[in-house]
DNA sequence: AAAAAACTTGACCGTATGGTCAGATATGTA
DNA sequence: TACATATCTGACCATACGGTCAAGTTTTTT
């Protein structure tokens, strides 16, 4: 069986079906939740039987947490980025402009992590708290050199942080609401976005 | 029969029964999301039976859309409160303030409604497009003259809003991983996000 | 080509859950 | 008090869903 492999060579087809069911349940659960969306759900979408599918997972919580762990390697990918020696507000910027990107191009993982955090991380506290803990630590060590140094003003880093992440994955997440306020569709928010947060950051951030 | 009642006088127990059903839903449905949650764990919560829960509303569904008709109002209330004669960044940080207190004070509220939207707003799609986005467009006038007058800078009061919105109810939503990434338990974040989100729009809007 | 291994599925099971209903109990009213 | 109305519930039903399994098919290996 092909199941609960671990760290054994994975055939070809074990590779596709892999990635065809994750790619499916993706889309199931970032559009319907965990407790919304069903294996056949996920089965139909892939075009694979149901017994197919948990042929290649043990169950439904396996699937969710497979496409979580994916997730988050790419979600951190941006903050890693982040360089002491170039140009402070230059830097910042080009996080938001990743960030943006980020969540114009991945909505759907945009909407699952958020999902997952609001249900209370149930899968993903420990990274939370390790990984993304620590490398948050390193880079609010950064923002803080930048400050003494008075290259930036002086800011809260970790809110510094937080708002960044919260204005850009805003317009992934609440993208429905967004689009309903607008509602005139001659622009794209994040094309708009973009200079707005930009301007509002840089602006926080000049000494 | 006590149920679908339109406009119709309610009694004392019915006024009172619906109320700890409301409550407890919100309770369950901020936690567990609609299809997470289940009517027995409503029933349990507010201390009735299952059949008295469907004795007072229809179905999960119409709890679920008369919970967030309640909430939608209270989370309103804060833009309502903008008043265009007041100085412009006083009223500004004022509004951040609200929302601020709101999202600590009412995290269930933020949760459900955050919930909501990720899902595609299929029950408050309406009021997103109608009563939230004619408010909004009220408010953004207000914005748009205070700039022409030269009170404020010139900003995009669209992205001013979402902004706003995004970073205050994001301590809510997104509370277990802000004390995830901060975790030294000895500031709450929302004391030292007040001055945070102040300071940043404040310095954004100063002309 | 034949054996072995990997892959696939229709049919099935047990449980959870939304919802119903007949009848019991409490509450209000004449 | 007696009647009517409102409130409440145990027992029940139908469906949906997660998951299993034995048996079949395809792919790989020898």
């Amino acid at each position: 069986m092909a199941r609960s492999q671990t760290t054994k060579k994975l055939t070809r087809i074990q590779r596709q079906r892999t990635d065809i069911i994750l790619e499916a349940a993706l889309d199931v659960f970032s559009d319907f939740g965990f407790r919304g969306s069903t294996i056949d759900m996920i089965a139909k979408r892939a075009k694979l039987s149901k017994p197919n599918i948990l042929y290649y997972f043990d169950n439904k919580e396996a699937i969710h947490v497979t496409v979580l762990a994916k997730l988050l390697e790419t979600w951190l990918a941006p903050l890693h980025a982040i360089n002491e020696d170039n140009d402070p507000i230059d830097e910042i910027c080009k996080y938001i402009e990743q960030k943006l990107n980020m969540a114009r191009d991945f909505p759907r993982e945009s909407k699952l992590f958020a999902n997952e955090i609001l249900q209370g991380a149930p899968h993903v506290l420990p990274e939370l708290q390790g990984a993304l803990k620590d490398l948050v630590a390193q880079k609010v060590k950064i923002i803080e050199a930048w400050s003494k140094d008075g290259k930036i003003a002086q800011v809260d880093p970790h809110h510094l942080f937080f708002s960044i992440w919260a204005t850009t994955q805003h317009y992934a997440d609440f993208d429905i609401q967004v689009r309903s306020v607008l509602d005139d569709n001659t622009k794209d928010p994040f094309d708009t976005a973009g200079p707005f947060l930009k301007t509002m950051f840089s602006t926080m951030l000049t000494p």
